[in-house]
RNA sequence: GCGCUCUUAGCUCAGCUGGAUAGAGUGUCUGACUACGAAUCAGAAGGUCGGGGGUUCGAAUCCCUCAGGGCGCACCA
């Protein structure tokens, strides 16, 4: 591909300003508006050392690039050097660019032969799957697949929340009110009910906690009738959470939760007390931090038995053995933010340099609107939205409306799937991360503007102009070179441009951890194609005129299906 | 009280390492299906970018401060 930054950079270069190229191309910026030009350079930074006025200086670089080839037009506004280049030739560059990757455009090589770690979802055990759970769930997925289209090799960790006093109160629950039909009719739904009732019961009488503490200890002494139910209670659970992933379409490298951990934090307490980190505290031991803002980390409880943050120790560590990872990303919510300051502040302080590779990506709250007032899930309250329900409400929606539109075809069963669990999917991930939102069905189910739909509408439309021209044996030939000349429109040049930045666009959502960024993207270029597509007529009967235009169809039908996969959602070609 | 974070159009949100007239979607009003899919497109209206200072040629963006919301602050994870 050409790269016109270069070839304007070269143009600009003078010793005089100071400037190497590369400074030069990093502060070429693409206007807003497609009338200034389709390169600007801004030249308010040069009045210094010059010692002129900027309107002057971009007078005399606009005057100097005149004469280059490379641009139609080179003019100077105010303080600004515009650069017009040949559009056509730009949209025909890409097309052909797109046309030879393939399912490939957009990946690069960036991260090659470097390991990286994405751990997400998470939940807990024993409880439902809700629509809170979606978060740490899709946005780690799609964090995952930026990450491998980057060229890392990457490990996706699911660790999940298989420990803790929470199943010492499961078990003292199911055996007061629980029984096997019931568990296994509806295992989460049930499990559920044990603990809501549990902490309902707790509160008229506190002995009932004790009891739990109780019957966790045994469970970690490794008493057989706790195991057991244990045992049961996360193979139930994690049966019911791989149907969510399966309709989600997430799958992960390693399932090592909490548990697998018990036995492997000893070495670190021991550690810890080497190296004169603990300091006993109203009978627990703790890491003093104080000193950095960062409160006290508790270590071991006063009965003895350990936390969060030593497993969280346990488990880094456990990793860097195992994986020697070049990065460890932890898409986990913002309510965990000093948690995670902890625990890296501690493992800097036993000396673990590596700490600094491990990444905590925060994102923001889920809530539900009870009326007018808003509430913060709580499963210990039973007020909660499960996932699989929304899930299932949206592709009961897809499939009204396809049925309503009588999709010839196609499988209603399956693409409607595709199409409701992609909106949900597409919804939860085209907002920054870090914003708190309030759970809203009329949000979730709606599939008009800036939605997962529209963007795998847009990509149906152009495949459907695609088979049109083959039907009707007007397809532009495979291979055969494109006559760019029919590119020039603004509607072409303009989705042309935004699919030239795809790669770069991916790159950048990774190294922000922040999936939104293509999400948005994707949008604008959803929204270029519909533009092109009424501002033009395709299948004209100018046999080169329809090929070029079929080309950049083509292409853009690759871009949009490569970037929603990036995202973890389907691309169906009839809906 | 302390720490983190958020505040941009009626609503939901974009706005890249500061750059030209602050943009979408939705909602409201209006127009476009005898071309290739109307889950679409075009147009109108809608903003003192929470308030106030500062840095700068230039601030929604950086710094300070105040206000409001959210989250967190040791025996849960």
């Amino acid at each position: 591909m050409t790269d016109f930054k270069e070839l304007i950079a070269n143009e600009i270069f003078d010793e005089a300003l100071g400037l190497d190229t590369d400074e030069i191309k990093s502060m070429i910026e693409i206007p807003a508006d497609d009338n200034m030009g389709d390169y600007a350079f801004p030249c308010f930074r040069l009045a210094k050392t010059l010692r002129k006025a900027p309107q002057q200086i971009a007078a005399d670089i606009a005057e100097k690039a005149k004469g280059s080839e490379a641009f139609e037009k080179v003019e100077n506004v105010n303080a600004y050097v515009n650069f017009f280049i040949d559009r056509a030739f730009f949209a025909g560059d890409v097309v052909k660019e797109v046309t030879e990757k393939g399912s490939s455009y957009g990946r690069s090589e960036v991260g090659a032969g470097k390991k990286v770690i994405v751990e997400y979802s998470s939940p807990n055990i024993a409880k439902p799957f809700h629509i809170g759970h979606i978060r740490s769930t899709v946005i780690g997925n799609a964090l995952y697949k930026l990450y491998d289209a980057c060229g890392y090799d990457t490990i996706r960790i699911n660790y999940l929340g298989d420990y803790g006093t929470q199943f010492g109160k499961m078990i003292v629950a199911y055996r007061k009110w629980g029984s096997e039909e019931e568990l296994a009719e509806e295992p989460i739904k049930a499990l559920l009910g044990y603990y809501t009732r549990f902490h309902k019961e707790a509160e008229a009488d506190p002995s009932l906690e004790d009891e739990a503490r109780e019957t966790f200890a045994k469970l970690e002494a490794g008493a057989p009738e706790e195991t057991e139910l244990w045992k049961k209670f996360r193979e139930l659970s994690l049966a019911e959470f791989n149907r969510v992933y399966g309709m989600l379409g997430i799958e992960f490298d390693s399932y090592k939760g909490e548990s697998f951990y018990s036995d492997k934090m000893p070495r670190f307490i021991r550690e810890l007390k080497e190296k004169n980190l603990l300091v006993e505290s109203q009978g627990a031991q703790i890491v003093d931090l104080d000193e950095y803002g960062l409160g006290a980390a508790m270590i071991t409880k006063s009965d003895g038995s350990s936390l969060y943050v030593t497993r969280d120790i346990a488990a880094a560590v456990y990793r860097k053995e195992t994986y020697d990872f070049y990065k460890c990303i932890y898409v986990v919510a913002s309510q965990q933010n000093l948690h995670f300051k902890q625990w890296k502040k501690v493992l800097e302080l036993m000396g673990y340099e590596w700490q600094e590779d491990c990444v905590h990506v925060p994102f923001g709250l889920v809530s539900l609107s009870d009326g007018d007032d808003i509430k913060t899930m709580s499963t210990r309250e039973g007020k909660v939205v499960f996932l699989e329900d929304v899930l299932n409400t949206a592709v009961s929606k897809t499939a009204e409306i396809m049925k309503e539109k009588d999709v010839q075809g196609v499988d209603v069963d399956e693409v409607s799937k595709e199409v409701g669990i992609g909106a949900v999917i597409f919804q939860e991930l085209s907002n920054n991360r870090i914003k708190d939102y309030v759970f809203s069905w009329d949000k979730v189910l709606n599939f008009d503007g800036e939605t997962g739909p529209y963007v795998q509408y847009t990509h149906a439309r152009a495949c459907s102009v695609l088979r049109r021209a083959e039907e009707t044996d007007l397809a532009a030939v495979e291979g055969a070179e494109i006559d760019s000349a029919y590119l020039g429109s603004d509607s072409a040049y303009t989705l042309a441009k935004l699919i030239y930045r795809v790669p770069e666009v991916v790159i950048e959502a990774a190294d922000k951890y922040e999936p939104s960024i293509l999400t948005r993207h994707l949008v604008d270029i959803a929204q270029a194609f519909n533009k092109f597509y009424h501002d033009e007529h395709i299948l004209v009967d100018d046999e080169n005129e329809r090929r070029a235009k079929l080309a950049l169809v083509a292409a853009a039908k690759t871009v949009i299906s490569n970037c929603l996969g990036l995202l973890g959602i389907s691309a169906p070609e009839r809906m």
